[in-house]
DNA sequence: CTCTACCTTGACGTAAAGGGAAGCTTGTGC
DNA sequence: GCACAAGCTTCCCTTTACGTCAAGGTAGAG
């Protein structure tokens, strides 16, 4: 129940937030840059994987010749994919609600509609959550019948 | 809660395993027959997925000619094959427990194997319901902050 | 100079379950 | 003699989230 170790393992939602309202963007001279490996293994995901996300437009490193280099805003929007992913958004739906965070005009609107997506997502998920107990019923009551028949069959084999 | 009307809308599992007891092959002269469109009234899908299922080998009707002829065992077979997509098995896992029951040496054996896939699917359906709930535990937490932050915001908003 | 580790782009593959449309038959009824 | 309804086959398209090569660049260690 220590908090000390594993940082982001789990990436803690209300981090995440306030990481994004730290908004360091680049205004202080050099803040943590970070490799493409660096941010793989911090968050165990593939280097691939951050490739892909920002040829989906949701990462932008900036470039050191070849090579990323990501910010810690770059990690901050990384991390909310992350979690956004954990709840089920599809990596478009993250797009348009990073996208939106990007406008950040007022904040306030992209906060709200933030939190309608969030509360989209979680009568989605209440309902797989039903639909997933209805399978559930169905199976068991599978297993149960078809263990039924194999109690005859066994003990049909022995009479005979 | 009367039960003669929707003959097999919702497939009764138990109806199911009965009828995969029946087994009348092609025993009896000519039990009853059906037309792809048939079928696809009865359980309310579409022709093209009544020839992909028989393209993937999951049911295989007998041709008058160019036209598909369906067997009460066919019709038994896509019972089972849609109560499986139902609680979640892929096609091809349930093409593999049809295959099994084909087999038909003891059946016993072939009864049980499906038992332990039914039990192993259970299993991941409670996992899968756990990590809904915990997807849920983690969205009521952000909309919980993300609200307190727009409340914030707005009493900044009127002080300022 | 050469290894090795790490990085790059780009194209193609994969799984799941069909959807959709083109284009040909066949049967039925008027 | 023709339209219309149902079927048939074949082939390509879709979505999601990457994995998997291919083919090569670059930098530091020895």
């Amino acid at each position: 129940m220590s908090e000390s170790d594993e940082p982001a393992a789990e990436a803690q939602i209300g981090a995440v937030i306030a990481d994004k309202l730290e908004d360091d963007d680049g205004l202080h001279p050099r803040g943590s840059l970070f490799s493409i490996g660096d941010l793989a293994r911090e968050f165990d995901v593939t280097l691939r994987t951050l490739r892909f996300y920002e040829d989906k437009g949701l990462i932008n490193p900036r470039r050191e010749g070849l090579n990323r280099l990501y910010s810690r805003r770059d990690r901050a929007r990384l991390k909310l994919v992350l979690m956004g992913k954990r709840v089920g958004f599809s990596l478009t739906e993250i797009k348009g609600m990073l996208d939106l965070y990007d406008l950040r005009d007022g904040q306030v609107a992209q906060l709200k509609v933030a939190l309608d997506r969030f509360n989209d997502r979680i009568a989605i998920l209440e309902k797989q959550k039903k639909e997933i107990e209805q399978a559930l019923m169905e199976l068991r009551r599978t297993t149960s019948v078809v263990s039924g028949l194999l109690k005859e069959k066994e003990a049909g084999a022995r009479r005979s």
